[in-house]
RNA sequence: GUCCCAGUAGCUCAGUAGGAUAGAGCAACGGCCUUCUAAGCCGUAGGUCGCAGGUUCGAAUCCUGCCUGGGACACCA
């Protein structure tokens, strides 16, 4: 437990005692005790709000619970040097900030590690996302699934899950017949033969791109081949192609999968026969209109789903089953899924499947990445699909810098509905969030290079004492708080956490440097002491902006 | 029609498991660079938390109804 923590635990404590000592309430009837951190700091640095929900069981006005309770408080052991009763009864302490000292070694013996909890016990949890089909580039929508995904995959890591990064790769259904014909119209058209793009075609660049680098490696080769030999050949090459650039996109975003798991290998292993014939036996299915149902409504969805259609085929949802299956199969605990907003429809059936093949409800875990709405000059940016049409996560990447898509995706509650500002996120201004928390990086490096100059080396014996302005506290809190705030991040699912709280230690490390001087040719003790603070300022700092996968410059 | 998400400052969004005077960034206004990077800091102004009820010591947060915007509702994936 890190040092704030700690203080604070010890704050409960005694806190608690003091209301049983005062015979407010007994040992047992005591409720878990609040303390948080006031957001104003005119209220403390810690605040409880106990003597208020003691007021009914004590049967006494708030304000004289919280008299006893102050009355009886062992002050010493938490550092407390003042209590004030404030507002509707809260009790507000303020501490003697020196322990914050303590963070310091603590951060700097961490290093990289530093942020680390095992508050998710090891648990094997798998995270799902992006799986976008492999018919054309990635999109917007799908690099805000990446950086959601990917950051939420590293925050659970470092509260201490055992984290597997997995895409799903929709390689085996009618899309990819799709993808065979748009290939094969693009190669006849870039040989300026004859032909249609299907109603269901991809009309990406991407596409058209393959059919010229066909037409001009084969020529005129597959014009001749058997329509079915030709397709077949088109789908491997397509499938191949999609698979290379959407792999080296998202390595370029700087997100790595642990696993690409195919669809097709589940009807190649049986899976998916296995998973139908599992639901068989258990009685989730039945037959109807010669087709086989699944009993779906038995687990509150709104209507039952078919399986295997009368023409003998599956649907998309069999496989998927499977795949679900597959994934509690091979040990995850939990399995979180970053879907599109346009699956949203699915999560019920998928939620019912589950439960079908025997799991708790509350092992599977959905999370929508809501649309994006992209806008330029103040203009909506109209996208069509149909089209090829579309910024894909390439452009981003080339026009707005992976750092800034990055942030700009993680910052936002990935299920609300997000407008993307072009102009905004490419300008190099401080218009642009981004820079707020790079800048204070920079700034951090260039302390330690000053230092240099000045001919002073870091010393990491140096003595503590000399920290004791209040700016420095605040920034000493701040750093403290990082593994509570990352733990809290992995609970809640909520990456953009982790952006706020980079923002916030930005900002209490920005306000500290413009109150206090670092290196001071004047005062070396006060100088060496410092230098510690601010190490472990960015060592924090680093830490959590590896988490949002943004890159710290030592130079701006 | 049913279901889901959203509605908070001029704009984009937070709001810590019901708490104090609802917070940031940008935009606006006023200050701060002979000293470690002014992409920064300090301050001012800006609000009927969509609307109406309810629950209680206390509601942006929980409940009900309604309004507005977006999305989902295939034997397509």
């Amino acid at each position: 437990m890190n040092v704030v923590e700690q203080i604070k635990e010890q704050l409960k404590q005694e806190t608690a005692a003091a209301a049983v000592k005062a015979g407010l309430v007994s040992k047992e009837e005591l409720p878990e005790v609040v303390m948080e951190t006031p957001k104003d700091k005119e209220h403390g640095d810690f605040a409880t709000n106990l003597a208020m929900q003691l007021a009914k069981t004590a049967k006494k006005a708030p304000k004289l619970i919280a008299e006893d309770i102050t009355g009886a408080m062992d002050t010493s052991k938490a550092s407390v040097e003042k209590m004030e009763i404030a507002g509707p009864g809260f009790i507000n302490f303020f501490l003697d900030h020196s322990y914050l000292r303590q963070v310091i070694p603590a951060v700097l013996s961490s290093g990289q590690d530093y942020g680390k909890t095992d508050v998710g016990g090891k648990k094997k949890v798998q995270v799902e996302f992006v799986s976008a089909n492999p018919t054309g580039d990635l999109h917007l929508g799908h690099a805000r699934g990446a950086a959601v995904g990917d950051a939420l995959s590293s925050i659970l890591e470092t509260a201490g899950y055992d984290v597997t990064r997995e895409y799903y790769i929709n390689d085996a259904g009618n899309q990819i017949n799709n993808l065979a014909y748009s290939v094969e119209a693009r190669y006849l058209e870039a040989l300026g033969k004859e032909t249609t793009m299907p109603e269901e075609g991809y009309r990406g660049a991407d596409i058209k791109q393959f059919g010229e680098e066909l037409a001009a490696e084969h020529g005129d080769a597959f014009v001749e081949t058997a329509r079915e030999e030709r397709l077949a050949f088109f789908r491997e090459y397509g499938l191949k192609r999609e698979m290379e650039k959407l792999k080296q996109d998202l390595l370029d975003y700087r997100v790595e999968f642990d696993v690409w798991y195919s669809e097709t290998s589940l009807y190649e292993s049986g899976k998916v026969e296995e998973a139908l014939q599992l639901l068989e036996e258990r009685g989730e299915v039945y037959e109807a209109d010669n087709a086989v149902w699944f009993k779906s409504t038995n687990y509150g969805d709104d209507k039952d789903r078919v399986l295997v259609k009368n023409d003998n085929t599956y649907t998309y949802l069999l496989p998927d089953i499977a795949y679900h299956q597959n994934k509690f199969e091979r040990g995850f605990e939990k399995v979180i899924n970053v879907w599109g907003a346009d699956h949203h429809g699915y999560i019920p059936r998928m939620e019912a499947a589950v439960q079908a093949l025997g799991y708790d409800k509350e092992q599977l875990d959905t999370r929508i990445i809501q649309m994006v709405n992209l806008y330029e000059n103040g203009e909506r940016v109209k996208m069509s699909k149909r089209t090829g049409k579309a910024v894909t996560l390439k452009d981003l990447m080339e026009e707005v810098g992976i750092d800034a898509t990055r942030y700009f995706f993680a910052m936002r509650s990935s299920d609300t509905h997000m407008d993307f500002d072009l102009t905004l996120a490419k300008s190099e201004s401080n218009e642009n969030p981004v820079y707020y928390v790079q800048y204070a990086h920079a700034r951090l490096c260039s302390i330690f290079r000053q230092a240099e100059e000045k001919g002073y080396e870091y010393d990491p014996d140096a003595d503590l004492t000399p920290i004791a302005s209040e700016k420095e506290y605040d920034l000493l809190k701040k750093i403290g708080e990082f593994p509570e705030a990352v733990a809290i991040a992995a609970d809640k699912y909520a990456p953009h956490r982790m952006t706020n709280y980079a923002h916030e230690l930005a900002a209490a490390f920005h306000s500290f440097y413009n109150a206090e001087r670092v290196v001071d040719a004047e005062d070396a003790a006060k100088t060496q002491a410092r230098l510690k603070l601010v190490k472990a300022a960015q060592i924090t700092l680093q830490n959590a902006m590896a988490l949002i996968g943004v890159q710290a410059p030592e130079r701006m």
